[in-house]
DNA sequence: CCCTGACCGAGTACGGCGTACGCGGTTTGA
DNA sequence: TCAAACCGCGTACGCCGTACTCGGTCAGGG
């Protein structure tokens, strides 16, 4: 009753004595993926799945148990996995890691949004984390800093690229639905900026040109990256010395803490 | 038949001539949102909401036209608004505004997957970005430079709030459930780690302390505000001048490449 | 004044979802 | 050879959002 089920990458994809299976996770997960990609991931349900399949819908839980376990095999199967070797040059290796993140994340409009809000495991995204890891380390960061920076970049890909497709999403509502969204919103706004109590929300829309998602990227990026450079630059001009990252930035010294504690391991190494 | 709905911030709460609503929309999404903060936000549906309300189910219609309407509300009224008066110094308002938005989602799980993947113009959603607007600006960025910073702060904690919100859902698991996950996911970590594929991740592991939630926080925010502070500082002791966002930062010029085009509005005001 | 139309509350029902259960057929190790 | 293990999959259950409908209620215009 307890023991339910062990993980689905621990669950052997080849029978020990029945009938071969006429399927399989990788080939299941494909046809959800390209429902997804397609359709919105709402689409992807166990039946229409099946239906591509031309199968039965109780088959596939022969092969996945819950829904959840497709979603699982779905974000292995389309986070894949790219190799990366290490250059050495931080700033230009987390730029390939950013741009390789934010394309896999722009091809699968679905799967920032799971990702985010479950934990992965799955043997590609361990690879991935795996070959992160040694790029980081191999631009000579300490583990505690690499997991930090990781961490920082990876978070702000998934925020910036959701935020990228929500407005890809609206923005597409197929030409003429377009048009009659804006139809609908534009009265709301105009009321809104009309009570005067929104003046830089009006400057904003009239001043402020919103540029391409890719150049937000890159800016945003930049920005990080100076950020993290500012602690991590392993070539420097000034010195080669690398500051950890609880020293102190660009700031005022008094507004400033320690932030990561490094090799605080209790006494004991269990 | 396409006039459909003119979006429910335009719909009047109080009808012209019939009888008086018992319920608002204000009440029905605060009651979605108790439900939402405490079971998730699947566990929202409309009939129990309407349960626990002591009313039929599509009452609420009458209300809220559709579903997404109801998120919609629900994110507005759980955004809220707090004012902020801006200090003056960018690397303080910048923090108050990331706490806050911080101390929200955490009280509220489910608000941050909701707003990352939908368009939010509501008054209140509105009010609060007219007062980030107004903060950034008191602090002598212009416009552009103000949505760029913006938008880069809010894509991070959207990402990062998640990120913790993941690890707390996957860490709570009920106590006695908790064990349960972990003596499922257990062998299949170590049999992962225990083909020599994975060094780094092993070393991880073993070596890397996590850390609370909290130090992170501030751990990569301090990262960011170093990285936006190095262009956009108002209070420099080096020279008072600021660099524009399309400038160049820290690295080699030749990387580098204007990024915002600035006063680029077409000839006619239509 | 009353009546007419606008609005309210809510029951019924439909199509879709994930999936528990069970049955008949197929393969294979002992 | 034969039972255990496994496959494909039809049926059915309890959820979900919501279209349709109907009787009751209130307010403004005659």
């Amino acid at each position: 009753m307890s023991d339910s089920k062990p993980i689905i990458w621990m669950r052997p994809e080849k029978p020990a004595r029945g009938p071969a299976p006429t399927h399989s996770r990788g080939q299941i997960a494909a046809v959800a993926i390209d429902i997804a990609d397609s359709e919105g991931i709402a689409a992807a349900s166990v039946r229409a799945i099946a239906k591509r399949l031309g199968t039965g819908a109780m088959t596939l839980y022969r092969y996945l148990p819950t829904k959840e376990d497709l979603y699982t095999v779905m974000i292995d199967e389309a986070t894949g996995f790219e190799p990366q070797e290490p250059t050495g040059d931080l700033r230009a290796d987390l730029t390939t890691l950013a741009h390789r993140r934010r394309r896999i994340f722009l091809r699968h409009p679905w799967l920032a949004p799971l990702l985010a809000t479950r934990p992965i495991m799955g043997p590609n995204f361990m690879r991935g984390m795996e070959r992160d890891l040694a790029v980081l380390t191999g631009c000579g960061l300490g583990m505690d800093d690499t997991v930090a920076v990781l961490n920082l970049l990876h978070s702000w890909i998934s925020g910036a690229v959701q935020a990228e497709l929500t407005e890809r999403a609206t923005a597409d509502q197929s030409g003429v639905d377009r048009h009659a969204w804006r139809l609908r919103m534009e009265p709301y706004l105009t009321s809104l900026l009309a009570t005067g109590e929104f003046p830089h929300l009006s400057r904003m829309v009239q001043t402020s040109e919103i540029g391409e998602a890719d150049e937000r990227f890159e800016n945003g990026l930049a920005i990080i990256l100076d950020g993290i450079e500012a602690r991590f630059s392993t070539v420097t001009e000034k010195n080669g010395s690398r500051r950890p990252i609880s020293g102190t930035g660009g700031g005022p010294p008094s507004t400033r803490r320690a932030i990561v504690q490094r090799g605080a391991r209790s006494s004991t190494t269990e």
